[in-house]
DNA sequence: CGGTATCCTAGCTGATACTG
DNA sequence: CAGTATCAGCTAGGATACCG
């Protein structure tokens, strides 16, 4: 009887809305992406990976993530300061998901157009 | 030898970035939604089942989800004109992720914060 | 009915500082 | 190093009006 799968009025939806404002906004993904490859992540060097965000932005991106339970960070008190992020085991279970929302979108890649040119992240 | 699972380096966001940004705007999933559960569907079917979205935003979502391949829109040359809107077999098969995405979000629902209230019990 | 054409605004995004 | 504060620009989104 759990209505996730069988719902045919209710929005089916509603739990994921806040997590997909999240993950829809610019960055996040590759964030995300760069997060799973490492255990953990300092602040600039991962803005170094993204190359092209900000301080501000980045800093917002790991706070709706860290707030969305995806991300944690741990600060340690040294100096200069060190803080490092990682994923929460609730994120890894998103990135499997994700992986297969990846298997899908190359599966039905677009064989004419070819507007996704294969690195853009979506610029613009 | 797909890389799709193992891949390290590369971004496995690639091919996701475009629909991405379709289906992370705002709508979208709503819109998918209310496709999923009926085959076809009218344009003001749809405005009315959405309520509060405007024509404007729906043709736009509609022509974007179009674009992505994911929906298909049939023009009866009547008086008064009939359009109807439906899913492809490529979005049919995102709705199986996107279920599995529901069931995550379900899954992981904050316990604590509440924030997410499914139909807000409190207010702000 | 099923859209477009316009216009307007909130807010995301980014650049540029500046701190602990 | 790891951010915040501030300001500016752009654009997605919505309201409104109108047409085939």
């Amino acid at each position: 009887m759990p209505e996730e799968l069988s719902e045919a009025k209710a929005n089916a939806t509603c739990a994921i809305a806040d997590v997909w404002e999240v993950l829809g906004r610019r960055w996040t993904l590759h964030i995300l992406k760069n997060l799973s490859t490492r255990n953990v992540i300092r602040f600039n060097e991962l803005k170094r990976a993204l190359d092209g965000i900000s301080s501000t932005v980045l800093a917002g991106r790991l706070l709706e993530l860290e707030r969305e339970g995806l991300v944690t960070k741990k600060i340690y008190p040294e100096v200069p300061p060190r803080v490092e992020y990682s994923m929460t085991p609730q994120a890894r279970e998103l990135e499997v998901i994700i992986k297969d929302l990846a298997r899908w979108a190359n599966k039905w890649r677009r064989p004419d157009g070819m507007k996704t040119a294969a690195i853009a992240p979506q610029k613009k």
